[in-house]
DNA sequence: CTGAAAGCGCTTACAG
DNA sequence: CTGAAAGCGCTTACAG
């Protein structure tokens, strides 16, 4: 199969030739030439230097109207598409924001990436996505890849990350956000909330509301970890100690939550409530119980953690804790395009979004 | 503020300079250079041609083992991260693949950008990720933003694009692969299911189940409005039309749900069925119908689509229509480096991953 | 198995 | 306001 270059004689009947005025073409015979047109090939079109075509694409303001019309003419006639990864190599700025996220599946992960993105593109960035699957040999890796990219900045989901990655990215030089996890030395800037505090608020919510008899369905993740850690210390204060401790594998959904909540029951201690991770975990177990003629929350209470869309409208409204994930990316997103615009700040920034317990029917 | 280079004299506390053997850089006097170690700098401290490095690097396997190692040791020692704009540049193959998707917030969609992800990452390309809000304006932006990343493949979710958008992509002249709806006349490959029979399929089940009174809650994208239309058509030879028909905004939820649902029923309209266009919609609708009283499916009964987690955990679990989202971004992947890596195909590839309709007892 | 030279398509840094 | 020259950091296409 020949590799030299993407003729026009081509044989292929879903393909159609852009339009390249011939003329153009002419004096390509490099045996390396693309094909598709180039900034040069613009400036020769319009009878003007290279430099000059390249401050009309980036809109420099030091061109002529006069000049700037003639060449978007001309750049919209040949269909010109700028190559960013030879600007981006020449200026150093790829315009790339590289995002590093576990899952998108999660919808909190989501809210936050498409805001991110968002935000991102409406100041002429791309997101380029990594999915590090919960795995830091993973996370290593897809790193790896990102940076060879050189990206203008990037985001990171959650704060433990393993002494390599942190010390790549330190290497690297590039603003980097960590997010969804307040704590004291991040690598840059810092845009969450503190899990302590959440396991904490949970725990007295649920003592304030005379509950005492714990059952626990929690994610393996750091964060659901450190959140069950701050709620069993501030239970330990009251010489309370979970009855049913339960840890679940990633990506937490309705069908483990039933599974856990109906493994808790079966357990044999009397629990007046069981605590979850995230709310499909929590509407799982409501869901088990109340398929086992127990009332929620008169028998048993559950409360969840995230305040997904089902958990307002849900049949039984969940009590929860509300987090806004969707200010994470855009905080983010707009922390790393004032760091890449208007270079280093003095103090690493850290933003403390809080968050909200919500009180609902469900505990 | 300079932006001369990012010297090792900056007063930035939050940053630690990699390890760079001053030696290497004692010969850069380029007002240009990065900072970085280049491909050079490795070639110089090992005693080779810049070539035999990238060689090393590309894992061509035209190097001997004994220069092979000690060009990875000197890569280590030295921290060198390759720059894949400049690679890219050279050789004309990004590893770079883009996707554009209407929003990663809708579940089915996350879960095949996700596989495409993971399949994409295991073959050593990256996923640029495009975010067009439903919007045909925004897409040709946002595809005209991706092109001059120039990347080797182009993901697009959905079938109908702008004649702007359809010509752009057949003048990049790169794979694109159109992914959810199966039609005849694809710019490329295309991976998905037919949304006309599924519309039939959904008629003919409800039809079989003896329900004759519908009402509708449709989104108002081209997808799900093209299911409603085949189920209408289907109704239509049975001489029945639909008794209420309601369109949502984009992004559906349990609260449209529930609210679409409720003004169904004020319309006064004996209903017996409601048929939704995603299964939020119909858990949102259950969800009403059961808070009014009404007992699913006796009084009405509620069909989904999309086969989500919860529609099989529900407490009233949902009939609905099982799609293959991550399939289809596995599919998608795999077809979009086939392609890359071995060259054109002869005829357009189309693959229908097909459906299914899954009876629970909602409706 | 190894390398010297040229080139990919842009932008920087001057200069006028 | 406009431009000539050099360079960004790689790989291609030869050559030996």
């Amino acid at each position: 199969m020949s590799t030299k270059r993407k003729a026009k004689s081509t044989n292929d009947s879903v393909r159609v030739e852009p339009q390249r005025p011939s003329q153009f073409r002419a004096g390509l015979t490099s045996s390396r030439a693309t094909g598709s047109v180039t900034l040069s090939d613009v400036a020769r079109a319009a009878g003007v230097a290279p430099i000059t075509v390249s401050r009309v694409v980036n809109k420099s303001n030091s061109v002529s109207p006069k000049t700037t019309a003639h060449v978007r003419a001309v750049i919209e006639s040949l269909g010109y598409v700028p190559n960013l990864l030879a600007g981006g190599l020449a200026s150093k700025k790829s315009r790339l924001v590289a995002a590093i996220v576990p899952t998108i599946t999660n919808v909190m992960f989501a809210e936050s990436i498409q805001a991110l993105g968002d935000t991102l593109s409406r100041a002429g960035y791309e997101l380029l996505l990594g999915l590090s699957s919960y795995d830091s040999t993973r996370e290593q890796q897809v790193l790896e890849a990102i940076l060879s990219r050189r990206p203008d900045g990037i985001f990171l989901t959650g704060a433990t990350h393993s002494v390599y990655t942190r010390q790549s990215l330190l290497a690297a030089n590039i603003p980097v956000v960590e997010t969804w996890d307040v704590h004291k030395s991040p690598i840059d800037m810092l845009v969450g909330f503190s899990h302590k505090k959440v396991g904490t608020a949970i725990a007295e919510y649920l003592l304030s509301r005379g509950y005492r008899k714990f059952g626990a369905i929690f994610g393996s993740d750091t964060r659901s970890q450190e959140r069950k850690s701050s709620m069993v210390r501030r239970f330990a204060k009251e010489g309370i100690h979970l009855l049913g401790d339960h840890t679940t594998r990633p990506g937490s959904t309705l069908a483990m939550g039933r599974e856990h909540a109906a493994s808790l029951l079966q357990e044999g201690r009397k629990l007046d409530s069981i605590v979850c991770s995230s709310d499909p975990l929590a509407q799982g177990a409501i869901i088990e119980l109340q398929s086992r003629g127990l009332r929620v929350p008169a028998d048993i209470a559950v409360m969840g953690f995230g305040d997904y869309e089902f958990a307002s409208t849900n049949a039984t409204p969940i009590s929860t804790v509300r987090i806004d994930g969707k200010s994470i990316g855009e905080f983010a997103g707009r922390f790393l395009l004032q760091r890449i615009n208007e270079g280093a700040m003095p103090e690493p920034h850290i933003v403390d979004l809080g968050f909200l317990v919500v009180p609902r029917l469900s505990a």
